[in-house]
DNA sequence: GGCGAAATGACAGACGTCTGTCAAAATTGA
DNA sequence: TCAATTTTGACAGACGTCTGTCATTTCGCC
C-alpha cells in the first residue's frame, strides 16, 4: 500500500542505506555492479523519492526569477498580476518567487537585466522573448552559468532556453481568421488587419495566419495589406478613421496587437453599422468593450495559466524532470464567457 | 528570509514548543492567556505551518475518491482518462485517487454507490452530481459521517456538497446562442436547438441561455421547439432529417447535449450549404469534424481543468481551508485552436 | 601475502512537524 | 493552607531524506 522508501530499495538490493543513496544521487565511489542492483530494486519496487522530504532535508527552496515587461500596456498588467497572485499561492510549496519588471520591447535592457543576475541567487528564470542578437548572448551567458532559462508568451533563442510556455501565434492569427470567415458565412467582406509593428514576429506570425485562413479559396474575402500603428493611439484612430471612410466595404477588423484602446475609441464613436472587430487579449479595456458589444471577439492567451504553466515547468527543470514546452491554446471570449473579472484567473 | 518555524513562534510567545503545538492543533488544556499569546506570535511572525513536513510526520495521505459514470459516452471516457492521468501527475504530492465507474444518469446507483463507502477510507469523494432526492440523501448520510463531498460537472445539492466545480450552464447556453448570432449578423434565421431531455436540468439551462441570446430583440433570429433524443440516434435521425426537410429556412443547429455522433453523421451526409452546427463538448468525434468543417464550433467544458481544479478544491477541504467555488469558464473551439489531442490537455 | 585504494556500512544529526508520556509548576477551590 | 486540577515544559521517537565522518571490508596488484 505505502510506497517504498529508500531504505526497502537498499535492502532489497541487499546494500546499505549508505550505498543506495550514493547511487540514488550520484556521489560516486560505488562498485559497478552495487549501482546496478540498486538501480534494478528502484525498478522493481517502483521507487519514487519523496521530494518534499528530500526538500525538508535539504532545506531547498525554489528561487525562481521572473523578469515582466514594465509599463501599463494592458496585457502586461494583467500578467504581472496574476504573477502576484500566484506567488503568494505557490509559497506554501516552496517556491521563492521574485518579479523584476524591466522596459518593454526592449532587448538591450533585457540583456542587462539577465547580465545583473547573479546566477547563484536563482533556480530557474523566466522572461519575454524577443528576436535580439543582444538578448541571446546574454541568455547564453545566463545557460554557461548553469541557471536554466524560460521564455514566456513570445519564444526566443529556442536553441538556449529549456522551455517555451507560451501561444503558437499562427494558432492565433488563424483563429482570428476564423472567426472572420464564421461571422461572414459567405457574405464577401474585406478584412482589415492593424498590428504594432511588422518588426515584431508575434505579429507577423499572427498575420499570417490569419491571411491563410480569410484569403482561403471559396472565403469570398479579402484581406486588406495591414496598418502598423507602432503603439500610437493617433496614427491608429488617424489612418483607420481614413480608411473605413475611403472603402465603406470593410466588414471586419482584426487587431492583431497593440492600440486596442485607440481603436475601441474609433468604435464607440462610430454610427450605423460597425465591422466585425476581434481583437487580442482580455483586458479591462477589451472586456468592457466586448460587454457593450463594441467589438465581437477577444482572443485570449490566458496569462495567468501560462504564469501557471511556467512555473511548472520551471519547478520540473529545477527538480531535473524533462520540462515539455507548453503550448497555450488561445481561447475566444465572447460577450457571454467572459471569466469572473475577481477570479484570479488561472486556478482555483 | 526563511520562514519562522513553530520553534519560533514559541520563542517569540513566550511558551515552550509543546504549548504552540497544543494551540496551533486545538489540542485543548492550554490556558486562554496562553492561547492568545501564542496566536499574535503566529500573526507577528506572519507564521506557515510547513504542510510538507507536517504531512510527513503524519504519515498522511490524500486519500480521495472519485465516482464516474461509466459508459462510451465520448465527454465521460474524456473526463476518465483525465483524471487517471492527472491521479499518476499528482502521486509525488501524497494524492492518491481512487477512481470508481457507476452507471450514467442513474441517480439510485450512484446513491448505492455512496452508501457502500467506507467513509474512514477516504478524505474527500467527487461526483457528477443529479437532480434525485434518493441521491441527496444519500450524500447527507455521508456528510454526517464527515466525509465532505464535492460535485463536478454537475452540481446538486448545494447545501450538502463542499464545492461545485463545473460550468454554469446558463452561460454556455448563452455562449453557444452569441455564436449563433454572430455567425448570422443581421441575415434573419431559425435556430434547431437538439438536446438529451429535458428533464436533466443541464440541458434545460443551456436551452435557457441559449433562447435569451438567441431570441434578443433586434438578433433576427428565431429558436424553434427543442427536438429531445433521449440519447438515442435514430430519433436524431429521423426527427432532424424530418425537420430540415420540411424546413429549409433553418440556419443553425445548437447540439445541447446528446446525440453528437449522429448529428455528425447526418452533417455529413448533407448536401449543399449546411446550418451552422454548434456542438457541445470536444471529443474524437467532434474534434474530427470540425476539422473537416462539417461543424462550426465546440463549446467545451475543459474537463481536465475540471478534473484539476477538483483536485485542489478537495485538498484544500482535506487541510481545513477555504474551498471555493470554481466556475470554469466554457471555451470555444473552431478548426484551429484545437488543443494538441497527445497533451494531458489540463495542465503541462 | 601484503599493500594501497576503492567500496561499503554504520552512525549521527539535521529539516519541521506530530504525538505521546511524564513530571513539574501554577492555579483553583474549599 | 492543602489538595485537586489545570497548565506547562521537557523529552523522545517518528516521518523520509540528506550529508558528513569514520572505521571496516573488499578488491586489484605486485
Amino acid at each position: 500500500m505505502k510506497s517504498p522508501t529508500l531504505h526497502d530499495v537498499a535492502r532489497s538490493a541487499g546494500v546499505s542505506y549508505s550505498t543506495a543513496d550514493r547511487v540514488l544521487n550520484g556521489r560516486g565511489g560505488v562498485a559497478e555492479k552495487s549501482a546496478q542492483r540498486v538501480q534494478r530494486a528502484i525498478e522493481e519496487l517502483g521507487y519514487r523519492r519523496d521530494i518534499h522530504a528530500a526538500n525538508l532535508s535539504r532545506r531547498r527552496n525554489y528561487r525562481f526569477l521572473f523578469l515582466l515587461p514594465r509599463g501599463d500596456h494592458g496585457f502586461f498588467t494583467v500578467l504581472r498580476e496574476a504573477l502576484a497572485a500566484e506567488t503568494v499561492r505557490r509559497m506554501v510549496d516552496r517556491l521563492v518567487i521574485t518579479q523584476r519588471e524591466v522596459p518593454a520591447f526592449d532587448a538591450e535592457a533585457l540583456a542587462a537585466a539577465l547580465d545583473a543576475i547573479a546566477p547563484d541567487d536563482f533556480d530557474c528564470v523566466a522572461l519575454v522573448g524577443m528576436d535580439s542578437a543582444i538578448l541571446d548572448s546574454a541568455m547564453a551567458r545566463l545557460v554557461r552559468a548553469r541557471l536554466p532559462v524560460v521564455t514566456l508568451v513570445s519564444d526566443s533563442a529556442a536553441e538556449l532556453r529549456r522551455s517555451y510556455i507560451g501561444i503558437d501565434n499562427m494558432i492565433a492569427g488563424r483563429t482570428a481568421g476564423r472567426l472572420m470567415r464564421l461571422t461572414h458565412r459567405n457574405i464577401p467582406g474585406k478584412i482589415q488587419p492593424i498590428l504594432g509593428t511588422m518588426g515584431v514576429r508575434d505579429h507577423r506570425e499572427r498575420l499570417q495566419g490569419a491571411a491563410e485562413v480569410i484569403a482561403a479559396v471559396g472565403s469570398g474575402l479579402q484581406i486588406l495589406p495591414p496598418i502598423e500603428v507602432q503603439d500610437r493611439p493617433e496614427i491608429l484612430l488617424g489612418r483607420l478613421g481614413e480608411i473605413l471612410q475611403g472603402d465603406p466595404g470593410i466588414t471586419g477588423i482584426y487587431s492583431i496587437g497593440g492600440g486596442n484602446r485607440g481603436l475601441i475609441e474609433l468604435l464607440d464613436r462610430m454610427s450605423g453599422p460597425r465591422p466585425v472587430a476581434v481583437l487580442h487579449e482580455l483586458t479591462p479595456f477589451s472586456r468592457a468593450a466586448l460587454q457593450r458589444g463594441v467589438i465581437d471577439a477577444v482572443i485570449d492567451q490566458k496569462p495567468a495559466e501560462e504564469i501557471s504553466r511556467a512555473i511548472d515547468a520551471m519547478r520540473a527543470i529545477a527538480d531535473d524532470l524533462p520540462a515539455p514546452d507548453s503550448r497555450v491554446v488561445p481561447t475566444i471570449y465572447l460577450a457571454d464567457n467572459l471569466p469572473d473579472p475577481n477570479a484570479n484567473g488561472g486556478r482555483t
